[in-house]
DNA sequence: CATGAATGAGCCTTCATTCAT
DNA sequence: GATGAATGAAGGCTCATTCAT
């Protein structure tokens, strides 16, 4: 029964701070966040997220299944955070501006993922599920395959198979997106009315280049 | 003793083959390659893999120096099969057919991703390179961009940012075929002609719905 | 948070009801019971048996100091009414018909054990105390050493060595027991009367074999 | 992938000494059952028998699966001692002489149990297997019930049903001499005597009290 | 009485790599 | 070239127990 109760006298009391299980959770995810982008994943132990947290090893469990479910939970954070940044840049276009809309959203994807990539790589490469068929992944692309489809509806634009533009938006806009981050290029703007350009050809529209 | 009997066995084999090295490489390479496969990079041991190959495990370090080494030899041969694939199905065509070379690279990238994501996986999944600035994966890119200059030099269409539209058929081409292995379609002629047609569209062709 | 989900769950029954305390102990031992029996002693935390009691596991260490304690008792428990199946059988005996109580002993030994040799085992391997000198056991030898030796008295038999051969009868029976389990035959007749007949050979009775 | 090249330069190259696997066996072993005798199974660490063998802690794991399959090789080796003992002892009977024969069974299972109950618990108390059935312990069972009717078919004594009287033999002498190991009494002879007595009747001989 | 968040010591096991033969 | 015994660093996870509320 593996006897546990030889435990040396505690030097320090070490004050048990008992705090809401939505702080602790946070914390948690913080500190392994700020070290798994320092260090990475792998030469991160639970230690050290536990040490920074400020928490016993225990606590860790107490919140966590294993390591992870961490990484499962960070990356549903990432997810909604992404998410919610397209959503609020295109709430600043009118409601039938559709072209402003797939504009913000691929501005705002590209600067987004340019300055959180490194988080995404963290939380994204999971060495059990593939990318494909990710469920938070599709969160974002149901978005927007719904906009193609609303503004082909509204005359925006043509999109023949929405599901298939779509794709070819999301996963090359954040292809290219990893070529520009590569580049170190600090300037982003040249490279995102490319990329613009270039989609708005691809639903259809054709820029008049006065 | 690697099965780890507790009892030496008296009767070992014991043949000590010379081979060519050439051949070790390759049936080392093809053991790992069965055994990732199978199980996944991390949870397949050194071990696992000369015991495969049948030979020692000192032989394997003969080969290669580490087992990330042995990664990249064989991203090296994933990646140079691919580009094989791709170029064979170019040849086909006639020389100045630069829509069809383009349908072609299409086509295949897409059949030759969805025979073998898996194995791509493997060793592209790699802990500590990105896959931004991925030299093998440049090679592919460079060939799509050579394309798409010649082609606007010869009229076949008019690409303005060969870089960024490079970008964004390759890594849209990719990121839609992961949709389709998600999908467990087995035709994939509907969603090959779709991505064509998008693709075209991309680099200012637009097809006569003759 | 028991089950680790990272999410707390907003709506906890938390109704605290408080219960006499023969109530609660007897709870927590059956639901331990129930555990050790399906999944044994050390692969089941206070965890479980305090989520199947549906107590807090504050509430375990009030009733046990420890996991230890919690199996003292149920061993406690386990030899009462072992013990009390044994004199419940030799009750049904004339006062002077020793052969009688013995082959009762004997057969409600078996019987019993048979039928709960699994919680036997688990309130009896222990790891810190030896079989020898067990108190608990200590109370059927003696049970049955004084019937040796009232018998004795009585001239139903001739034992010289009354702790000798209580010994052998006790662990024989036991350890044939052991035996019969194995076999799995559902049939423990057969069995019960040849154990029977050997430890009346034991005691000096000779059966006739009318 | 677990990069595990950090290692730091290694101060004492530690001679690396290779040993015959008969050796190493033998001598891990022999350092758990030290350290298993003095601080009990499961408070000794792998990492105390390395120690004390001198070898690295993956050595260990070269030789046995897991800690429980070096005390599967302890109990195996146990047994295999215990039996020859039985047998040496045995063998200096005459052939027919089979009260002889039984005697020196009895004899030197009690001496030798009394000697090594240390190491019997150890390598028999097993959480996952129960002591029914167990293989180690039918070879001695097995034994002793060829010898019941070996001296059935010479006339030395009758036994109606060998099974039943070797079990209750077998398990009635441990189990006794559980009583004498925890009696603590120096001196085993009387109750040495005593055993073979009550064993005698009960294979239907009884002594002449010349 | 009851709760359950927090503690933290402890250990088994894995496996890439080395090197004497 | 080939072998495989030996190395040893490293870390995820468990769980009995405590105690502030």
């Amino acid at each position: 029964m593996e006897d546990r109760t030889n435990r040396p006298e505690p030097e320090a009391p070490k004050t048990r701070r008992i705090k809401p299980a939505e702080v602790r959770l946070d914390e948690l995810m913080s500190a392994a966040e700020q070290l798994f982008l320092a260090k990475g994943v792998d030469s991160t132990p639970i230690n050290d997220i536990v040490a920074l947290a400020g928490v016993a090893k225990g606590t860790f469990y107490h919140y966590f299944a294993s390591k992870n479910e961490l990484l499962a939970a960070m990356r549903a954070r990432y997810t909604a955070q992404f998410l919610n940044r397209l959503e609020t840049s295109m709430s600043h276009c009118e409601a039938d501006d559709w072209l402003g809309k797939l504009a913000a959203w691929i501005r705002e994807t590209i600067e987004a993922y340019a300055e959180t990539y490194r988080l995404h790589d963290i939380v994204y490469t999971n060495h059990h599920h593939h990318n494909r068929s990710n469920p938070d992944k599709n969160a974002m692309l149901d978005q927007l395959q719904a906009m193609l489809e609303d503004g082909t509806r509204s005359g925006a634009w043509t999109v023949a198979q929405p599901r298939i533009t779509a794709l070819l938006i999301y996963a090359g806009v954040h292809g290219a997106t990893d070529d520009l981050i590569a580049s170190q290029e600090a300037d982003h703007q040249a490279f995102i009315r490319g990329v613009i350009a270039d989609c708005l050809r691809l639903v259809g529209v054709e820029e008049n280049p006065a």
